[in-house]
RNA sequence: GCUUGAAUGGCGCAGAGGUAGCGCACCUCAUUGGUAAUGAGGAGGUCCCGAGUUCAAAUCUCGGUUCAAGCACCA
């Protein structure tokens, strides 16, 4: 039976006995789901008072009884007609019941004298859990609709052995070591103000170095693959946006309108009307498709508050946007293009896995059957011709077009969403926008919306927790620390400083009349990737002392350690 | 936006109906040291904001703001 026994199966077992216990506790409590989801499982409950952190003891202790009685679960197929009996007291089991299709068979299991409407499978005895644990308790709305009611969420995790639970406990300490918001402020990269607003980002001196140092990367490398560059303003008139469609499709996300003269603006809460405008400014020819126009864009949207969230969710961000214009036959090369650059551009930062998406045609959407399937056969067609692996996202495009959503995994195995690359057959229509073909007739082109990053914002806030802050030589904002032992090894050091600098280096020199142990302290702290540390012994021989961040040490010359550097830096 | 909770010097925290304390950081002085914290002294706070209760509110109550976790949202 054991080896019979899946994690999925455990952890749905496990919310049956914390549902049991909750109910042995509270008998007043109304149950509703309780699944096992990708770190463990939850349970709602509809509960007046609410459950706090301070029940969890008591509920764990009920659960380690039912475990300790090795608890069968028994499961039983009834009708539908005593599953409504059974139920009759649980509203919740009630509309479940109602909702299943006819003829489904209605099973329930029964665990420590708590009885559940659900499909199973479950372990045969509770004594199968040997390690679980109550982790948090959160609101969630039943049916996952905001209309409906917000029950209590208690969420726990259960794993075959305790030593599984000690290590999934620790990498969650470990998560949080790498949270870029701690780091943030730690490392001085940024800040987000109250007196400013929620959602709007303050970039310090160093982060707003970082953020330069992956932006110049970032044009030079698309000046390189045949994009141009382009800049635009950060608001426009009222009337560009219902041209775009933006105020009837995604008015809840944009800022109110501001009143000036006698017309209204609005902050732009993406970059594509304007690139249209600039693209409308001549008329244009087949000989200059295709168009690649790309720009670190800021723009402004008004996210709900509750989404907020450090650099990831914000209401202010440059996103590293562009828009490719061209002909038909032109979009599967220009999509090949594209994920052969994104994967170019992510691999500099470590980035080598990666999961991508297809979504297909939304219920809501403009275009016709026939250029959706068309576009999206385009889209799947680049993505095998270039043999890389997609899932579908089915119904889950925009509602102009097809999109290719790529995330990526970083250091410690988690997945970030990313690029989007977007075909769009609606603006170009929207904005009436077309080019002279051979045939000297008007042709409407088609419009790629792409991002790698998503926004600067976000892709720093991943790179911190990818890095844990300790970014990579070319983007640290401090390469190299120096630090002279004693005064008297001042001006060699000064030298040194002065020589790496007319390299290029981005140097500090830490000088305080402190020992040498709290100077490394501080570099350490910062996570600078070198020191340079330099005493009576290093000056007599001619050489410097280097630390490296993991706490490696090497004795060489000056060019020894430029070379070094340079090679790094490549 | 919703549910629950939180907010005390720059940061991390303690405390509490009678107007605040610790550690780190900061400043000054002494110390000149070989790979993650030298010692001593000093300065720094409308205890998030507003209203109410009270002889007295940073502490209690209400409202607001922001943050956190989760939900919903996410072109």
């Amino acid at each position: 039976m054991e080896n019979e026994i899946t994690l999925d199966m455990l952890r749905h077992s496990t919310s049956h006995i914390m549902a049991a216990a909750v109910k042995r506790l509270f008998p007043e409590v109304k149950i509703a789901i309780g699944p096992s989801i990708e770190n463990g499982f939850y349970y709602d409950f509809d509960f007046e008072r609410g459950f706090a952190p301070e029940d969890f003891p008591a509920i764990e202790a009920e659960m380690k009884k039912i475990i300790k009685e090795r608890a069968p679960f028994t499961r039983k197929e009834v009708s539908r007609q005593e599953a409504l009996e059974l139920f009759k007291n649980e509203p919740y089991k009630v509309e479940l019941i109602e909702n299943l299709p006819e003829g489904e068979t209605i099973s329930t299991y029964e665990v420590a004298g708590f009885l559940d409407l659900c499909r199973g499978p479950h372990i045969d005895h509770a004594g199968r859990i040997k390690a679980f644990k109550i982790m948090k308790v959160a609101g969630a709305y039943w049916r996952g609709d905001s209309k409906n009611k917000m029950l209590s969420r208690i969420y726990g995790t259960a794993f075959f052995s305790k030593d599984e639970l000690k290590e999934y406990l620790h990498r969650i300490e470990e998560a949080e070591k790498r949270d870029h918001r701690k780091l943030g402020r730690e490392l001085d990269l940024f800040s987000i103000q109250e007196a400013g607003g929620p959602g709007l980002v303050y970039w310090h001196p160093k982060g707003a170095l970082v953020k330069k140092l992956i932006e110049d990367y970032w044009k030079t490398e698309h000046y390189k693959d045949g994009y141009e560059l382009v800049q635009t303003p950060h608001i426009a008139l009222k009337h560009l946006w219902e041209t775009s469609g933006h105020l009837d499709f995604y008015a809840d996300s944009m800022f109110s309108p501001m009143p000036v003269d006698d017309q209204e603006y609005i902050l732009k809460p993406m970059n594509c009307p304007f690139h249209l405008l600039i693209y409308k400014s001549k008329i244009r020819s087949y000989k200059e498709m295709p168009i690649r126009w790309a720009e670190p864009g800021t723009v402004y949207r008004y996210e709900k508050s509750g989404a907020l969230h450090g650099l990831m969710r914000v209401r202010g961000f440059t996103q590293d946007d562009a828009h490719i214009l061209c002909m038909e036959n032109q979009l599967e090369n220009e999509i090949q293009r594209i994920m052969t650059f994104i994967f170019k551009i992510f691999k500099k930062f470590g980035f080598t896995e990666y999961e991508i998406f297809v979504s297909t045609k939304p219920e809501k959407a403009v275009g016709s059957d026939e250029i959706w399937e068309k576009a999206t056969n385009t889209i799947i067609a680049s993505l095998k011709e270039e043999g890389i692996d997609y899932k579908i996202d089915a119904g889950g495009g925009a509602f102009y077009g097809p999109k290719i959503d790529v995330k990526i995994k970083d250091a410690i195995g988690r997945l970030w969403q990313c690029s989007t690359i977007q075909v769009d057959f609606n603006e170009p229509e929207r904005f009436d926008i077309n080019y002279v073909g051979e045939d000297g007739e008007n042709h409407r082109p088609i419009m790629i919306h792409r991002a790698l990053f998503g926004s600067f914002e976000r892709f720093i806030g991943i790179l911190i927790e990818h890095y844990a802050g300790a970014f990579p030589l070319w983007l640290s904002p401090t390469q190299i620390a120096i630090c002279p032992i004693t005064d008297n090894n001042l001006e060699y050091s000064k030298k040194v400083e002065e020589k790496l600098k007319a390299l290029g280096y981005r140097v500090m020199m830490i000088a305080e009349n402190e020992p040498l142990k709290a100077k490394i302290k501080t570099a350490q702290l910062e996570k600078i990737p070198y020191m340079v540390i330099i005493g009576d012994k290093d000056m007599e021989n001619n050489v410097i002392s280097i630390r490296a961040r993991d706490g490696k040490q090497e004795t060489m010359t000056f060019d020894a350690f430029a070379e070094k550097l340079s090679a790094e830096t490549k």
